[in-house]
RNA sequence: GCCAGGAUGGCCGAACGGUAAGGCGCACGCUUGGAGAGCGUGUUCCCUCACGGGAUUCUGGGUUCAAAUCCCAGUCCUGGCGCCA
């Protein structure tokens, strides 16, 4: 959510940010004259109010000294007043509310670095790590589904069988490979000054709006008991998308003191999205799936102290890449695509070689987006209630908020089966894996179980 | 799930229908040779250029001229009982 202040004293900057992410169907000069309005009825109920407190205040006075008769007349004027003043009230309360709803609607602004532009085709790729001299690729490099299902360590088809499309198991070395990268990222991210977090699963309404998840994203969630078109209220429970909501609100409606900032959590969670319609060869695999694992990053900054520490953040993500040795670019996000409530995002993109996408790099495969890292100025803080106080004796200020996601898991995994693939059919173990694997370097697969091998040809 | 108690400013804590005592911490000012003590102001939100005003005793309703106080509903906390991976 913007100040008031900036949109009353800088509604230009309001307007390009509208303008430069695309947000459509917001009539700026309506909402200010709106809070024009406000205001004007505001001061009028003021007065009026004050007005009632005095005669209020009188009655008392007239009913301790017993003059009754005087006590009466007065009681009459205090009800006529509070006639008009519910009229002038209720309207301002109207606008109020009017005002709150159309400032949910307006987008951060950009930060004055972010590239302008309109879609994904204009964002500027900043860096590219890894492909100097990358390892020797398997030939043909065989994509992750296949290989995954080959070597019986990802199962997609049992995981719709039990759950539905877009839930899987991982299965054996599959699975041991998943809890080796979340290990892996916790220790690194500890080592880089983390403190972990590991936070509800379920989180209420109230949350999800504090984040900015709701009320755009409802149809993405999954909500706990209920359809997600039936109304719903703070409390209702909802599985989390990302981390990001249960962190991000967990100091929600406090007031921090100086001392505690930065403070730099990561949770480790599944997260849960619908991603209603999104099927086809691009989101084919352990790519886009409605169960997930993550480690989320979120950092809770000064003011002043936000931009510098988003190049931080970035650098803090691109690690777990680096030391897994996998090659990726990072890109900065334009303005059309870097989100309603971003002031500035990075994109990390992992390079998974075996589908040759029109977009990917020249040297075949494709990008994956494994990370974004964001800063988010005060915005989500203003609608979380997020506040620190930098002195004992000063009123308390909005802090900042940032967060990146310390690497998605399954597209991660999605690299590694690729990039890490053999001649032979198997993976190779990223070398910082490996200890927390018992030491094995490389990924065999395991015998299929049941009868559909059998007849497949794949089991005697 | 049931029963009981509770929720007041940054913190502690009164008031229990008449318009939120008192204390503590912190900051600034006055005072002082200096320190301490003392005094004053500030340490929530909103409107206003400002003066000033309004709101705020967990939340939402209700009664009343007037609600921290009385009534109803809810949230959370504490304790006891029950249930339980």
């Amino acid at each position: 959510m913007l100040d008031r202040d900036v949109l009353r004293e800088e509604p230009e900057r309001v307007r390009w940010a509208i303008e430069v992410k695309g947000v459509e169907g917001i009539d700026l000069d309506q909402v200010l004259a709106i809070d024009e309005e406000w205001r004007e009825l505001k001061a009028e109920g003021d007065s009026l109010r004050h007005e009632r407190n005095r005669i209020s205040e009188k009655i008392g006075e007239l009913k301790r000294a017993g003059d009754e008769q005087a006590a009466q007349e007065h009681i009459q004027r205090s009800g006529e007043l509070k006639e008009s003043l519910e009229e002038v009230e209720q309207r301002a309360d109207t606008l109020e509310a009017e005002l709150d709803a159309a400032l949910f609607e307006l987008p951060n602004i950009p930060h004055e670095s972010v590239p302008v532009g309109e879609d994904e085709t204009d964002n500027v790729e900043v860096d590219r790590w890894g492909f100097d001299a990358p390892r020797e690729l398997s030939d043909p490099v065989i994509p992750h589904y296949d290989l995954g299902e080959e070597l019986e360590i990802i199962d997609f088809e049992r995981g719709a069988k039990v759950a539905g499309g877009g839930f899987q198991f991982l299965k054996g070395d599959g699975a041991r490979l998943e809890y080796a990268l979340i290990q892996f990222m916790l220790d690194l991210h500890r080592e880089q000054g983390y403190t972990d977090v590991f936070p509800p699963i379920a989180v209420n309404s109230a949350s999800m709006r504090g984040t900015g998840q709701f009320p755009k994203f409802v149809e993405d969630a999954y909500r706990i008991g209920g359809a997600n078109d039936e109304p719903y209220d703070d409390s209702d429970l909802w599985l989390l998308p990302t981390a990001e909501v249960p962190v991000t609100n967990m100091y929600r409606d406090e007031i921090l003191l100086d001392d505690d900032l930065p403070i730099k959590h990561q949770a480790f969670s599944p997260n849960f999205r619908r991603e209603a319609g999104e099927h086809g060869t691009e989101t084919r695999g352990y790519v886009r799936v409605h169960q997930f694992n993550k480690v989320e990053l979120v950092n809770f900054v000064r003011p002043e102290e936000s931009f510098e520490r988003l190049e931080g953040l970035r650098e803090e993500a691109e690690e777990v890449l680096k030391r897994l040795e996998l090659p990726y670019r990072v890109l900065h996000m334009c303005t059309g695509d870097m989100g309603f409530q971003q002031a500035k995002k990075y994109d990390i993109e992992v390079w998974a070689p075996a589908d040759d996408m029109p977009d990917g790099p020249e040297i075949g495969g494709r990008w994956l987006e494994v990370s974004s890292v964001s800063n988010f100025g005060d915005f989500q803080a203003r609608r979380a209630g997020l506040r620190y106080r930098a002195e004992r004796h000063e009123s308390a200020d909005y802090l900042h908020t940032l967060n990146g996601s310390g690497i998605a898991l399954p597209r991660t995994v999605v690299a590694i089966l690729e990039y890490y693939q053999n001649d032979d059919g198997t993976v190779t173990v990223p070398e910082v894996l490996r200890p927390y694997l018992d030491g094995q370097e490389v990924i065999e697969g395991h015998d299929p179980v049941g009868e559909s091998a059998v007849g497949a040809g794949r089991k005697a």
